[in-house]
DNA sequence: TTTCATGTTCAGCA
DNA sequence: GTGCTGAACATGAA
């Protein structure tokens, strides 16, 4: 489930339940999951450490051990980390699990698309990857800048991790669906207003998101998000929703809404 | 059985 | 370098 708020709520979680105690073992279930990293060094830098902090930027989690160096978690499309204490029942697909004394902490992942790593520092991390400023952070002048000089579909500009980190194929069409701009525009094409609309709507969504839990039930009935389904309508007109393929995703968009002319 | 999926990355091409 | 398309990754759910 995660983009920026399902990765903030995830951050919280560990912080809720994980910090300052001590891993007595790792246990690596399955090692797609942390293909790429140094096996050994993982195991050697997470043994017998505590995570002393954690952060976020964008879908990136960074989690800080105390005996040096930080854990990144990336949880792909279905991960997610589940705190286990000892009469807990453990679900299925735990790829990676850290034992504390009591409990543990597993990254569960059924598709396995999430990776789990070791870098030096976050910022370190962060210049390697080229991930841009998280979306909750951005300014709206670095906004303009970076989205009013990139070519192509703004909701493809949107999901890329480098242009800003945290948005996905899901917020994405929200913060459009707000600003009634289509999902197939050219960046270009778009006004200082527009610009100005989708920074604001970015913030609007994503905090509005993180404060409902990332519960969509529980979001305005204003928001597309809610019924995002083929077949579903309008939350604003009540007209049938489209579908188009824009950045090799499916986006979502009320055509009847939109604020200008579609582009083909 | 087939298709689709909240993500990232890479190859090939313009 | 930028952008687009398609595929790969690996598996569950509809």
């Amino acid at each position: 489930m995660p983009e920026l708020p399902e990765v903030e709520a995830f951050k919280r979680y560990i912080e809720r339940t994980s910090l300052e105690r001590p891993v007595a073992r790792m246990e690596i279930r399955n090692g797609v999951v942390i293909r790429g990293a140094d096996r050994p060094a993982l195991i050697e830098a997470v043994e017998g450490s505590e995570v002393l902090s954690v952060r976020r930027r964008g879908k990136q989690l960074f989690l800080e051990l105390s005996r040096g160096g930080w854990l990144t978690w990336h949880f792909g499309m279905t991960g997610r980390p589940v705190a286990l204490e000892r009469w807990d029942e453990e679900p299925r697909f735990v790829r990676v699990k850290f034992v504390f004394e009591h409990g543990s902490l597993a990254f569960v992942d059924p598709r396995m698309l999430g990776r789990i790593g070791l870098t030096a520092r976050p910022e370190r991390f962060i210049e390697e990857r080229r991930l841009g400023p998280d979306a909750l952070d951005i300014t709206l002048e670095e906004f303009t800048t970076t989205f009013g000089a990139s070519k192509g579909a703004i909701k493809a500009a949107l999901m890329d991790q480098h242009k800003v980190a945290g948005i996905g194929n899901l917020y994405s069409d929200e913060i459009l669906f707000q600003c009634r701009i289509d999902p197939r525009a050219d960046a270009r094409s778009l006004s200082e207003e527009d610009m100005r609309c989708m920074h604001r709507a970015m913030r609007r969504v994503l905090n509005m998101a993180i404060s409902v839990g990332t519960d969509f039930e529980r979001l305005p009935r204003s928001y597309l998000l809610r019924g995002r389904a083929v077949g579903s309508s309008c939350p604003r007109c009540g007209s049938l929703v489209s579908t188009a393929t824009v950045g090799g995703r499916t986006a979502f968009f009320c055509p009847f809404c939109l604020d200008r002319k579609s582009f083909f």
